[in-house]
DNA sequence: TAGTTCCTGTAACATTTGTTACAGAGTAGC
DNA sequence: GCTACTCTGTAACAAATGTTACAGGAACTA
């Protein structure tokens, strides 16, 4: 079953012995809305392989203040995980699924030596850097460059499309968290974007009218 | 000659045999300063090594409006030249010499090459990825947390120690470029930060009293 | 020396974002 | 039903940042 996933997705990006040696050594888990599966300053022993659902990373600050950094989608990988568990570093971020998700967990004692072994990792881990260098661009593009009603749109549309539903399920507050701004600015755009006719605003749940 | 300065800060990173093939395909360039290293939308075809010097990094929007990202010191690579490169995609930054520096530009075809051959390759390539990551991450916190003055002051101190100076020649408006922000917020807060003492204002130049 | 250009300081004002306070609508539990 | 709680809407105000306009000093050129 767990080959079935892999092959899925990764059957064209994996050599056939490095999908042999994943389901040897991968650790298959299964997540729960909301669960926490890496924390700041957690040691990875791993990495994981996203195989479904849709997983959230965000940033904190020292003083507890926390600002979205952009979501995980099947077939990414986690590059801050990466780092962590070949330097044996800690990680910056933390990491919640926004779904329920699928991950195989990969022992870090592998990494290393499949880099040697296998050009597809090789370029998968190369390729996932950039694609998360390129995630933290736009990231800071968003915060540089763009007013809180433009950010709060693209924030609605992203996640909608991460979550694949053009409604989502969330409460203001729980946007200005993400946003790291305050509930009250969230209403006040939200309640903009609707006169615009972009969006309807029900409770608990905001559905987005035009992408 | 080329050697020498290779030796003196990638003789600790690098094993003797890549030392070796470095020297021999690696290509020696100086740069004068405000010289233009990478584009917005360059075709690397290989990657650089910063002997010495400073190379400033920053990110451009459709717009062609600016801000910077972090800064390159000896010993650094450019992450995202080495993502262009091996991948033949575009950069998506500009790099320009902050003052006179000294590079070697490593051939892209020896970048898969060498991480195959060479351990301490593999490693010094996941790090400056990681290094680079963190990098960015600083820069998000940076603009998601800190209010203008104090970005400010982070910018005036950290460019300070990259150049090895403590005084800047500089203009309020190249600040402003580089923070994406205009001229006048940038002498208001300037002379908000003399007047607590911790800089003193000239023309064309800016002394640091406190770090 | 006079003319010109660049750099800085500052005022006055506009816009954006953040804060505090409160009212009312919806929901869940009892 | 009643009660307690959560979520949303909105007003009024405060603070931060951005804009326009202009004046004067410094530096360079002729």
């Amino acid at each position: 079953m767990i080959r079935e996933k892999l092959d899925n997705f990764y059957s064209y990006v994996f050599e056939k012995e490095l999908l042999d040696e994943i389901e040897q050594v991968g650790v298959y888990k299964k997540l729960r809305e909301n669960e926490l599966l890496v924390d700041l300053g957690d040691q990875m022993k791993g990495v994981p392989l996203l195989l479904d659902g849709a997983i959230k990373i965000v940033r904190e600050d020292k003083k507890g203040e926390e600002i979205l950094l952009y979501f995980l989608e099947k077939g990414d990988t986690c590059a801050s995980s990466f780092a962590s568990a070949i330097s044996n570093g800690k990680c910056g971020i933390r990491a919640i699924a926004e779904k329920e998700s699928e991950i195989i967990f990969l022992p870090k004692e592998k990494l290393d030596e499949w880099l040697v072994k296998y050009k597809s990792w090789r370029n998968f881990v190369i390729d996932s850097y950039n694609i998360r260098l390129n995630e933290m661009m736009e990231t800071i593009d968003t915060l540089a460059f763009m007013r809180m009603d433009e950010r709060l749109y693209k924030y609605l549309t992203d996640k909608a499309q991460i979550m694949r539903e053009t409604s989502l399920n969330t409460t203001h507050q729980d946007i200005a968290y993400d946003m790291h701004t305050s509930r009250v600015v969230i209403s006040r755009l939200l309640k903009q974007l609707e006169n615009e006719g972009k969006i309807k605003l029900h409770r608990n749940k905001i559905e987005i009218l035009e992408f």
